[in-house]
DNA sequence: GTAGAACCTCACGTTGACGTCAGAGGCAAG
DNA sequence: CTTGCCTCTGACGTCAACGTGAGGTTCTAC
């Protein structure tokens, strides 16, 4: 498939699609116009990305860490590496829990009647 | 006290400080000759602009939202408003949640001994 | 064979939350 | 009263993940 097909499949922009390749984070084969030609697992590799992206990894984090996932296969550096950004992500679902209760703290203190209103 | 004491106890950079309050998230007394004096009350109030930054709410919300936190009070609006946020910060911890399953994953697949390589 | 959609490569623009530097004034200690 | 650290206000720099043309080629449908 080219490009527009892929990033209609994957709801990701074509602008986008081009700066994941130029990442390192996609490959593609080139027609003989130089244009740029998918099979069909670049849909699931395209989704991986943008997990990861959202989970915050940096582009360059997630080229270093592609490798493993591709050849299976790791170094102890890049295990490492993993393991560290899986710590970095659990500390940021537990910051976003307290985070979200605050948020309801808020909502049920701002929700409530103002007791300063009562019998007045 | 000053706005380098209130940098080191929250360990936000005075950079950060200033901005905060040009963004009308964090006030000031000004002394005669203009510097910036702080209450203890302003440790909680970074605090809590640093957890919502780290929810990924934008200055422009933080600062739409901080009056019903110090009124108590909400609008209808502010209410949805903190209700949207809320929801967002959960489809955000679900989005982490996956993303960091996948991730492990990817370590119990790279860490595994290569099954190509058994008995070779 | 031609219109129009899709594609290509530069290359500059955008946004948010600060970092950083310049130049000038303020404050406590000795 | 001076030394040295703290603070002030601009104002430009940064960084990542794209957005957005410009200007030109290619593919597809009729």
């Amino acid at each position: 498939m080219r490009i527009g097909d892929l990033a209609a499949r994957t709801r990701v922009s074509v602008r986008a699609l081009r700066y994941y390749e130029e990442q390192g984070l996609l490959t593609s084969t080139r027609s003989e116009s130089g244009q740029r030609h998918y099979g069909d697992s670049a849909v699931d590799r395209v989704r991986l990305i943008q997990q990861l992206y959202g989970a915050g990894l940096s582009s360059r984090t997630i080229a270093e860490l592609l490798p493993c996932v591709d050849a299976k296969v790791s170094t102890p550096e890049s295990r490492e590496r993993l393991a560290v950004e899986r710590d970095r992500i659990n500390t940021q679902i537990a910051e976003l829990i307290t985070a979200r209760d605050r948020l309801n703290d808020i909502i049920d203190v701002a929700s409530r009647p103002n007791p300063h209103c009562n019998y007045v």
